[in-house]
DNA sequence: CGCCACGCTCTACATTTGTAAAGATTGTTG
DNA sequence: CAACAATCTTTACAAATGTAGAGCGTGGCG
């Protein structure tokens, strides 16, 4: 296991959002495609991901002139990172809160509440196998 | 509706988290309770109480020589700030998701699966009515 | 061959966050 | 009253974050 120590800004997650859908990719691709919700400068887009180089959440490679970058992190362990930084601070690891505090914010859906519940089942299930 | 417009560091959520338990309350007060955890000086903690007053975390009041401070944010608030700060940027607003996330990487025991369900169910019982 | 567009490097600067020391006040107690 | 202890106020400073300008190289086009 590596270090899913991961907890972003709001800019880390627009520019790495960014990079899971068109990786590999360079700093101006980054830039176009956050074009319209941002209007970053080059300097910024590539500011910010060369410090999230440093920090192991993108990599790096340089070819010929051109500087290529990847995701150092997936999708799922930054989800994971963000989600237990809550849970951990604001819930204080419990669980049960958590999700109720989900259902009575959210404005669920009959539909999605019954998919949930499925999910439950599955989980369930699939742990009785284990 | 005030300013749900909550999203807490680190050291902000264990300051608002003393404060819920001993509002209200001084800054050597919460110096203390924390003492066990952070041993901040007198004067991190004040910074910071100070600071979160600026921000409409806290309240600030002088009595004579004291100042006393009280929650400006419900518990609440704070959680659903931290919960949709993780929804929004980590899975783009999507709830099943999220709780399929929270499904897979919490060891969950049996029993806290069946209160989800119960959970779940009671929420679908009331949207029903409403 | 000279110029241009594009991407790169370096540097900068304001704001926020984490952490704290130094010194001013003041209520209390011998 | 003098000394003290508990608080407060002011100031500071380093690291992280947000945002960007200025100038450099180079490959391709006219």
């Amino acid at each position: 296991m590596p270090k899913p120590r991961t907890d972003l800004t709001e800019a880390e997650w627009a520019i790495i959002k960014a990079v899971w859908d068109a990786e590999p990719c360079t700093a101006p691709d980054i830039r176009e495609k956050l074009h319209r919700q941002t209007s970053w400068t080059y300097s910024t887009v590539r500011t910010l991901m060369d410090r999230m180089v440093v920090k192991d959440l993108l990599a790096a490679e340089k070819v010929r002139n051109l500087t290529i970058y990847r995701s150092a992190v997936t999708r799922e362990q930054a989800q994971r990172g963000e989600l237990f930084y809550a849970l951990k601070h604001a819930f204080n690891g419990a669980l049960t809160p958590m999700v109720q505090c989900l259902l009575d914010t959210g404005n669920l859906s009959a539909d999605e509440l019954a998919e949930l519940e499925s999910l439950i089942k599955a989980k369930k299930k699939e742990a009785k196998k284990a």
